[in-house]
RNA sequence: GUGAGUGUAGCUCAGUUGGCAGAGCAUCGGGUUGUGGCCCCGGCGGUCGAGGGUUCAAGUCCCUUCACUCACCCCA
């Protein structure tokens, strides 16, 4: 082998496939359900408008970038997208419509990357879907985004805890993160290598820090000084999540790593997947439309780790199966099982005509290895009564029908699923 | 970027003080000329991650290197 795929990226196949696409699939299904409807952005956009949004200090933009000159006399620096708000946050002032129509609901899927090291739960390219609301500043929508999703979570069977916070506006949170630097100054000595680094470049990280448990937790809380109309605001989402029946807690301690956040902040955790447990995470970015050249228009928003949910769930859900694999025994049996096959098709069932020219038996073989439910078996004495032997390869029955009763047959005998 | 662990058949892994490269599963065929799964028999399948060194002899010991995995970091 020569040729291997790139480190960090992966190949998905068979029963891993389907379960991301059961994610995806759950998730548009929801997103549409709420009435948000699909954006569909580019993946590769200029540098800046990364380095403009997530904030200049973030580690995504400082390392984890894949940026490179492009072909133009300018040599444009272009940048595959590590995230999905920036780019629709573009594209919807692009579209003018933070001045035309401010109120909008979109929803994306696809790639994303980041040039990290590999472990469970993190690609270098990974698949997120995301919700974007803007033109709304209620707290109601902040509640929705959570409701969101945790329907997803119902559908796909999965549990999740939720955990919220609010890092305030732009009059108390300069106010907090004041607050953190001087703490941090206070106790420098007592600090791990990795927060005095923090603490010049993204004072708020400090609080997740797993070294100093302790030192954390006795940091400064956001909530302490939150403006009153941000308390205001996050007492009201916390009761609209209640009234949802959405369990969550509030974590004082729940920083995002982009500069972008404001208020409500809120992340969904798995148990069952490894370090990278954060499955899902979002929340209020009131300033990002304005900082991005668009008008004053509040936003608020979640992405999905797509892959990291699809970990999360069974793969034995996701075991391939057919209706019905066709067996033709012969060259002119074969061209009588093609017809057959299509109308089983256009029933809507499932079915895969089986490679001819192998006996009889290598054939059944790999109607079982198919997961298929029943074997339609075509040779030459059915041919000639035009009939074919119906197999039910679960209960091991067989018997003979005639050909233009198959596919009622098969529907009746339990065939579609 | 940092640390630890692992690299032997398609997959999961044994391999003793250095002495002929192994098993199970998968695959293909036979037992049954047109009947799957279970069972029995057989076939195919190897640059022992790569490169160098020590040795009569290296999967095994030494050095280098690459890859993968997990964790730190970061984050979905």
């Amino acid at each position: 082998m020569q040729l291997t795929r790139l480190r960090g990226f992966q190949d998905t196949l068979g029963a891993q496939a389907r379960s991301l696409a059961a994610v995806e699939d759950c998730a548009r299904k929801m997103a549409e359900r709420h009435n948000v409807g699909e954006i569909r952005i580019p993946v590769l956009e200029r540098l800046e408008l990364f380095q403009h949004s997530s904030g200049e200090t973030s580690d995504i933009v400082e390392k984890q970038m894949y940026a490179f000159a492009d072909r133009d006399e300018a040599e444009t620096t272009l940048a595959l997208r590590p995230e999905g708000t920036p780019g629709v946050v573009r594209a919807y002032i692009e579209a003018g419509l933070d001045r035309s129509d401010p109120e909008q609901r979109f929803y994306y899927a696809g790639p994303m990357f980041r040039r990290e090291r590999p472990q469970k739960g993190r690609f270098r390219q990974f698949s997120q879907f995301g919700v974007e609301i803007f033109g709304r500043a209620d707290a109601a929508t902040d509640a929705e985004l959570m409701v969101m999703i945790d329907e997803l979570r119902r559908d796909l069977g999965l549990e999740l805890n939720f955990e919220i916070n609010s890092l305030g506006d732009s009059e108390c949170r300069p106010r907090f993160r004041q607050a953190v630097l001087e703490y941090g100054r206070a106790h420098f000595s007592e600090l791990c290598e990795d927060c005095h680094q923090r603490l010049e470049r993204n004072p708020l990280r400090l609080l997740d820090c797993k070294i100093d448990v302790k030192l954390a937790e006795a940091a400064p809380k956001s909530l302490d000084y939150l403006c009153d109309a941000c308390r205001a605001h996050f007492a009201a989402v916390r009761e609209l999540l209640t009234d949802a029946a959405v369990p969550h807690a509030v974590n004082p301690r729940l920083v995002r790593g982009l500069d972008y956040y404001t208020r409500t902040t809120f992340e969904v955790i798995s148990t069952a997947v490894g370090a990278q447990s954060a499955v899902a995470a979002g929340g209020r970015y009131d300033g990002l439309v304005e900082a991005l050249g668009g008008a004053a228009v509040p936003g608020s928003g979640f992405a999905i780790g797509v892959d990291r949910l699809a970990l999360a769930l069974e793969a034995a859900r996701f075991a391939s199966y057919a209706d019905a694999a066709v067996i033709a025994l012969g060259g002119a049996a074969t061209r009588r099982a093609m017809k057959l096959a299509a109308e089983m098709r256009a029933a809507g069932l499932r079915v895969e005509l089986l490679s001819p020219g192998r006996g009889l038996k290598a054939l059944l073989r790999r109607a079982d290895k198919i997961g298929a439910r029943y074997a339609v078996i075509i040779g030459d004495n059915e041919l000639g009564r035009a009939t074919a032997v119906l197999r039910d390869l679960k209960a091991s029955t067989q018997n003979e029908v005639a050909q233009h009763d198959l596919v009622a047959a098969l529907c009746a005998g339990g065939g579609a699923r």
